[in-house]
DNA sequence: CGGGACTCCTGCCAGC
DNA sequence: TGCTGGCAGGAGTCCC
């Protein structure tokens, strides 16, 4: 599930029931998610007020009255259940809004639970356990090792075609794994790389040090920030009265141009190519070999 | 250093 | 129906 705008969607779900919130009991049920947890974590959690949610990258940063942030990365199949209190009301904006119910949090990939002040019960589950929580001093937020090294916000002021051209040249990867190294460009994915690259029309096996120059770094950054624009609007509006629990989140998929659709007739208009799939770092990627080049 | 292969973990689905 | 292999939205580590 996660890549930026679903991570961006996760945070804006969570904020209601978080930001402004007191944790009255954290708990943790096992030792470890991908990492172990950090010494006494459920222990530094509860009681803490969330003064803030934000997001780095693919990272969700809750910042407490402790003056310790608390670092969340989804992983693959990382996810945050919100179960009002009984008889409570939803707030609207609210995703994964289960009906209350006893047991909520008991499952067997239910690894942390918050239970807030109002009586609200955030779960977070990992069935793959390739997320990972940790708690840092903000003032060591910088120079932790997970966030020191990101690339830019595709969405923010930093990023742009000069930006991404910079991190691209004298780099001969594809630029596929170019753009999934989180130090080019932070919070792309394989999805949204996929799909970006179809949009510039550029083919996922050119080298990124080719894709540098001003015309393809133009096309890219742009297509770039359209493609995760537009799925954080499709995620975001279906995130409204979300009634499941199943993890999926907004509607984007159904927009995929070229991911998942090895096969098909390729969707932009007068090409005639077909989706193929390939593999690139060990990972799948689709494209159209007809008007990608 | 850059880049590719391998690794962690569990669940699901296609194919036999 | 049941088993097996392959694959899954990530990213750190190791090795060349």
């Amino acid at each position: 599930m996660p890549e930026l705008p679903e991570v961006e969607t996760v945070r804006r779900g969570l904020a209601p029931a978080l930001e402004g919130c007191r944790i009255r009991l954290a708990t943790q049920r096992r030792a470890n998610l991908r990492y172990p947890l950090p010494d006494r974590f459920a222990e530094r959690l509860t009681g803490r007020l969330v003064e803030r949610l934000d997001r780095r990258a693919k990272y969700i940063l809750a910042r407490l009255d402790s003056g310790e942030v608390l670092l969340i990365h989804l992983g693959m199949s990382g996810r945050f259940t919100i179960h009002p209190p009984e008889g409570g009301e939803a707030a609207p904006g609210q995703f994964h809004h289960a009906t209350p119910e006893s047991g909520a949090g008991t499952g067997k990939h239910d690894h942390i639970i918050f239970d807030m002040e109002d009586g609200t019960r955030i779960v977070y589950s990992d069935h793959r356990r390739f997320g990972f929580m940790d708690l840092i001093v903000e003032a060591d937020l910088d120079a932790n090792p997970h966030l020191a090294s990101l690339g830019p916000e595709p969405l923010g002021n930093e990023f742009s075609a000069f930006t991404l051209s910079e991190r691209l040249r004298g780099r001969r990867a594809p630029i596929k794994a170019a753009l999934l190294d989180q130090r080019t460009v932070a919070g792309l994915g394989n999805i949204y790389v996929c799909e970006a690259l179809f949009r510039a029309g550029i083919s996922p096996n050119r080298s990124a040090a080719s894709v540098a120059g001003p015309q393809r770094s133009e096309r890219l950054a742009r297509a770039i920030r359209e493609v995760l624009n537009e799925a954080l609007a499709a995620g975001g509006s279906t995130l409204r009265d979300y009634a499941h629990t199943d993890g999926e989140l907004g509607y984007f998929q159904h927009s995929f141009a070229v991911y998942d659709r090895e096969g098909d007739a390729c969707s932009k208009p007068g090409c005639g190519g077909t989706v193929k799939r390939i593999v690139q770092s060990g990972r799948s990627t689709f494209y159209c070999p007809r008007c990608q080049k």
